[in-house]
DNA sequence: ACAATAACGCAACACTGTTGCAAATGTATG
DNA sequence: CATACATTTGCAACAGTGTTGCGTTATTGT
């Protein structure tokens, strides 16, 4: 038996970001979608795409959740390369292959890496 | 001339950030100041202590943004070291000495640097 | 087809952060 | 020390993001 059930905004939620090549916000699905479904409902497909490991969040410089399905991601949603958040024109982007190496001491537990360096993109430069 | 002016509200507000261990938000300057000044004018006062160099912005894994006055920070201003975002207590701590290595194309103009790892910190373990 | 239950829409809410404007305060100058 | 002026403040109102409750609708396994 399923837990989670497919529906049109989820399809459509899921397709859409399935071929975004930016990480996108709640707000911007809603445009891009055009309204298909409610706000509230946006965001819990949201949450259930994200608990269902298809997606994850990104905290943009100004505080706003985007969502991406990471195509770097392995089976594991291992998520611990670097995020480019363009202060100009909103976008948030993955820098496939700028992975950091760090070493956090072994008192900390780690359950999520967000590594978001800002400025502006080579399309608003 | 100064551009910026020393009052009670900004007086008491770098003197509560100079003494603590970890990042605060605006609402948790505004509970230990005791709501001595109005809500914007703390906002304010944060505002005009980031221009002046003093403080830096920390976006939390929430996409609050916390204030610090980072004592690893050199005159330059450069913060580029590992903050930790404790899910449980969500207290925000710098990671000093944790120096991520990274290397960004240089297409992308690189103006601000967010490295954030969330999890559970050593007091709630 | 049917029943169980997940998902939806709507309304309302909490919270963070911002803006405009008149009143109060700090500071440089005389 | 007094004054003038720019800065800062408080208040009210607003915009935006994200959440919750609840009754209704839709999906899915049997």
């Amino acid at each position: 038996m399923l837990t989670s059930k497919n529906t049109v905004a989820k399809t459509a939620i899921q397709a859409l970001l399935n071929g975004a090549q930016v990480a996108l916000s709640q707000a911007e699905i809603q445009l891009a979608i055009n309204n298909m479904c409610d706000r509230v409902t946006t965001y819990r497909v949201l949450d259930r795409l994200v608990t269902e490991g298809v997606l994850h969040k990104i905290i943009n410089t100004d505080g706003v959740i985007k969502y991406a399905v990471c195509h770097t991601c392995t089976a594991k949603h291992v998520h611990n390369h670097i995020h480019f958040s363009c202060n100009s024109c909103k976008a948030v982007t993955c820098l496939v292959g700028v992975i950091p190496s760090y070493n956090i001491p072994k008192k900390y537990l780690v359950t999520d890496v967000n590594f978001t360096v800002s400025g502006i993109c080579p399309n608003c430069k």
